[in-house]
RNA sequence: CGGGGCGUAGCGCAGUCCGGAAGCGCGCCUGCUUUGGGGGCAGGAUGUCGCAGGUUCAAAUCCUGCCGCCCCGACCA
C-alpha cells in the first residue's frame, strides 16, 4: 500500500499539484539551470502530437516553415523603440565566443522579428513578392524573472509566423485569421474551450499596433494565454526599411503580422483537464491513446499476453496508438493507477477470464463503469469512443469555465469574482486604472473578446465611461 | 530584485540545537511467492552530508565566506 506515492490534492494546492503531476507523470525534469526543463520522452510526443497538426494547418493556410538564426546582433532589437524596451529586461546575450570578447554582443533570439525584418528587407522588392507568408520552429530564450515548467521556461519551444502585406486589410485579416486556426487548435485537438479577442493597450506585444489572443480558464479559475498574433503595422517594416514598389509605381512599406504558440499550450491542456488522480489527456494529443493491461498468474501469462498482442495489433491497425503493458515486476493495480497519472484517455483490460470469454474491458480516464466489449468489436469502437472521449473532455471544460464566468459591475463583487473565475466587467481603457486594478485586485484585463455583445456601461473601477462599447475579461493569470 | 525555505543515497526526508561509528521510508538489484485497483517474505547495493576555508584529538553538526535550487511577491510578446 505505498499510498504516499500520492500527488498534492488540487483543492489543497494547485500550483504543488501542477509541479507534482508534471513531474511523476514523467513530461518533465528540471533542468540544471534555473528556469530550464527537460522535456521528457512522454512530453515530448505530447509536443510532438501538437506540432504536427499545428504544423500542418499553417501550411494548410498556406505558410512555409524557413529557419533563422538564433543570434541576433544586439543593435537590431533597437531598432524598434517599443520592443527593445519590451524585451531588453528579459534578454540573455552573448558577450564572448571563440575566446574573444565579441565587437557587438549577440542577443540569443527573445523572438525573431528584427532578424526577419533584416532578411526580409533584402528580399522584398515588389509588389510580386507579397503576401510572404513564412512560420518558423524554433526555440527562444527570455529571462523571466519567475519561471514555472511549460508556462514561462527560460527557454522553450514555439512556433513564430511572419507575414509580410501590401495592405492593411490583408495584414488585419491575416493576423485574425492565425489566431481562428489556434482557436481551432485548442478546441479540435486540445479539448480546451477558448475565447478570442484584444489585448489591452497595456498588455499588447512590445511593437504591435495591436495584439489578438486566445485565453484559456485554468482549473483553479485563473487564465492562460494560450496563443498570440500581433497586427504589427508597418512598425517593423519602418525599423528595417522593408519596402516594395507597387502597382501604382509607387514605393511602399509592408504591412507584417507575427504569431506564436508554444509549450505554453501543454501547460494549458494539463491545468484545465487535469484532476486528483493526474493527467487526463486530450485523446488527439495523447501519445497514447489506449493502453491494454493484461493480468494474469504465472500459468495464464502466455495465453493472456498473447491475446493482448494481438489485440494492440488491430487496435493499431485501426489507427489507434496503442501500448500494451507487459511489464512483469508491476501488479495490475500499479498499471492502472500509473496510466491514469498519465492521462490515458481509454484502457483495456484483458484477464484469462476474458480470453476464454472472448472479450475485454473497456474503462474510460473520465470514469464510469467498466464496460466488456467483445475481442472482434473492440477495434473498430475505439476510434469513435476516442471522439466521444474528446467531445466529454471539451464539454466538461466549457461547462467548468461557463460557471466561473459572472458579468459585475460592482467593484466589490469585482474582486470577489476574480478570486475564483473571470469577471466580465466595464473598463475605461485607461492604463493607469488598469495597474491599479491589478495592485488592488492581482487580475488584469485578458481580453476583450470579439462575440461579446455591444453594450455601454462605466468602468468597474473609475466610474468612466467604457472604452471598449462592450465588456472586457478579467482574472488572475498565470 | 525583495521576502521565506532548502541543500545528507535515485526520490522524499530524519540527524545539526547539545561535535564522538551516516540513518529511515520509497525506489533499485537477486531469489521465492503473488498479480481483476499502488502485493508479501528474505537477502543485497548505493553517500564529495552543496563548495571552500577555519576551530578541534575528532565536524553533517560549531565559525567565516561562497554557490545553487525551490516557494511567495514584484516582473512577464
Amino acid at each position: 500500500m505505498a499510498k504516499e506515492q500520492g500527488i498534492t490534492p488540487q483543492s489543497q494546492d494547485f500550483s504543488q499539484w501542477y509541479i507534482d503531476v508534471i513531474q511523476r507523470a514523467e513530461l518533465v525534469d528540471y533542468g540544471p539551470v534555473r528556469g530550464t526543463m527537460v522535456m521528457r520522452p512522454y512530453g515530448y510526443a505530447l509536443w510532438e502530437n501538437l506540432q504536427r497538426e499545428l504544423d500542418r494547418m499553417i501550411k494548410e493556410t498556406g505558410h512555409q516553415n524557413a529557419y533563422f538564426p538564433l543570434f541576433i546582433p544586439m543593435s537590431f532589437l533597437q531598432k524598434e523603440a517599443e520592443h527593445v524596451e519590451g524585451f531588453a529586461p528579459e534578454l540573455a546575450v552573448v558577450t564572448h565566443a571563440g575566446g574573444e570578447e565579441l565587437e557587438e554582443p549577440l542577443a540569443v533570439r527573445p523572438t525573431s522579428e528584427t532578424v526577419i525584418g533584416y532578411m526580409w528587407s533584402k528580399w522584398i522588392g515588389s509588389w510580386r513578392d507579397l503576401p510572404l507568408l513564412m512560420n518558423q520552429w524554433a526555440n527562444v530564450v527570455r529571462w523571466e524573472k519567475r519561471p514555472r515548467p511549460f508556462l514561462r521556461t527560460t527557454e522553450f519551444l514555439w512556433q513564430e509566423g511572419h507575414t509580410a502585406h501590401a495592405s492593411r486589410e490583408e495584414a488585419e485579416e491575416e493576423t485574425r485569421r492565425m489566431l481562428g486556426v489556434y482557436a481551432e487548435l485548442a478546441r479540435d485537438y486540445a479539448a480546451l474551450p477558448v475565447w478570442e479577442g484584444m489585448k489591452s493597450e497595456k498588455e499588447k506585444f512590445a511593437g504591435a499596433v495591436y495584439t489578438t489572443t486566445i485565453e484559456a480558464m485554468m482549473r483553479d479559475g485563473k487564465a492562460l494565454q494560450a496563443g498570440t498574433s500581433h497586427f504589427l503595422g508597418q512598425n517593423f517594416a519602418k525599423a528595417f526599411d522593408i519596402t516594395f514598389q507597387d502597382q501604382d509605381l509607387e514605393e511602399k512599406y509592408v504591412w507584417t503580422t507575427s504569431w506564436g504558440l508554444s509549450t505554453r499550450m501543454i501547460g494549458a491542456l494539463i491545468m484545465a483537464h487535469g484532476d486528483d488522480q493526474g493527467l487526463v489527456l486530450p485523446p488527439k494529443l495523447a501519445p497514447i491513446q489506449v493502453v491494454i493491461v493484461p493480468i494474469y498468474r504465472k500459468k495464464t501469462r502466455e495465453v493472456v499476453l498473447e491475446a493482448a498482442s494481438e489485440l494492440a495489433r488491430e487496435i493499431r491497425a485501426a489507427g489507434v496508438r496503442v501500448h500494451l503493458d507487459d511489464r512483469d515486476q508491476y501488479s495490475p493495480g500499479y498499471k492502472f493507477n500509473d496510466w491514469e497519472l498519465k492521462g490515458v484517455p481509454l484502457r483495456v483490460e484483458i484477464g484469462p477470464r476474458d480470453v476464454e470469454a472472448g472479450h475485454a474491458v473497456l474503462k474510460s480516464r473520465l470514469g464510469g463503469e467498466k464496460e466488456f466489449i467483445g475481442l472482434r468489436d473492440l477495434p473498430g469502437i475505439l476510434p469513435e469512443r476516442l471522439e466521444g472521449f474528446h467531445r466529454a473532455l471539451y464539454e466538461r471544460a466549457q461547462a467548468f469555465r461557463d460557471e466561473r464566468v459572472e458579468r459585475v459591475d460592482d467593484y466589490d463583487a469585482f474582486k470577489v469574482q476574480v478570486e475564483r473565475g473571470f469577471a466580465a466587467a466595464f473598463h475605461c481603457g485607461d492604463a493607469a486604472c488598469e495597474k491599479a486594478i491589478q495592485e488592488e485586485t492581482k487580475a488584469t484585463t485578458r481580453l476583450v473578446p470579439f462575440d461579446f455583445p455591444a453594450e455601454q456601461g462605466v468602468c468597474v473601477r473609475c466610474g468612466k465611461p467604457s472604452a471598449y462599447g462592450k465588456r472586457v475579461l478579467f482574472a488572475k493569470a498565470y
